[in-house]
DNA sequence: CTTCATCATTCAAGTCCTGAACGATTTGGA
DNA sequence: TCCAAATCGTTCAGGACTTGAATGATGAAG
């Protein structure tokens, strides 16, 4: 019957695992008062893929309005600065400021921090695989990955 | 200065990736009204640790209060039994019906499905590679892992 | 047998997110 | 040129999900 089991499934473990480092990535947020959405956009506009804050919220596969509250919050701490695009006055654009930026490498040095936590132990070319495959997994998920 | 890129990182990406994959395997599960988390509770069920509902609780990582919920509608459906210990009468002892082994099974047959949509075009020994490496951390985080 | 711990349950509250409604702006025809 | 429809951002009410505190029942220790 070929019985399959639930917890080896990719989509069971990815699940379970990214909820788990997601909170603790969350845990270490805390001290700047961000969230990680928060630093998913900061990272949507470093990557210079964005522009509006449509293309923002498709990118990030969330609603426009939730993209309205983060960039409120991210503009309020100076982190990313919010124009309207003179071509298009409809469009706001953001982009990542000097501060911005900062922020983000802090954040990603914390999540590197995490990593080194999660793969202490495991050999290093494990490690290298599997960021590569992570990635792989990513870009024919249209999800960011570099 | 060893720049990280956020979008590299395992924390970043599994948790992205995480959070598309479990959306995903929410939207198979509506037919049969679930939830991702009413699975994982018969998954841990199935797996034979656990007993009470505080102890699948603790394996789960989710407050005793919620385990009550999402076991209340597993016994509706008749995929669990809950009868109290008899050596123990403030434990909650939950059982696999059945039908709850179908149901996990169909379950996990829906989220193999899904694997493999993941999964089209990339190498076998890859995939295993993957499988083997999220076995491994899966353990390290105190998950249950086979 | 009294006191304290443990387990399950209920319930109110908090967080996070979405979708609908609106105003401002642009676009594509009549 | 002018108007109808589409697009973008914003606000806001509501829904889904989860937790923590309070409660009652049971057990353990002295």
């Amino acid at each position: 019957m070929n019985a399959v089991k639930l917890t080896s499934t990719l989509t069971f473990r990815l699940g379970t695992l990214g909820a788990v480092l997601t909170d603790r990535f969350s845990a270490r947020l805390a001290a700047h008062d961000l969230k990680p959405k928060h630093v998913g956009l900061l990272a949507v506009l470093d990557s210079g893929a964005a522009a509006s804050q449509l293309d923002v919220a498709r990118i990030m596969n969330v609603a426009p309005s939730l993209v309205v509250s983060l960039a409120d919050r991210l503009e309020e701490l100076g982190a990313v600065r919010r124009e309207r695009d003179p071509a298009d006055r409809r469009r706001q654009v953001l982009t990542l400021t000097a501060e911005g930026r900062d922020l983000l490498a802090a954040c990603a040095r914390a999540a590197a921090e995490l990593d080194a936590e999660l793969l202490e132990g495991l050999d290093q070319d494990g490690a290298e695989t599997l960021r590569a495959t992570l990635g792989t997994l990513a870009r024919r998920t249209g999800l960011p990955a570099d």
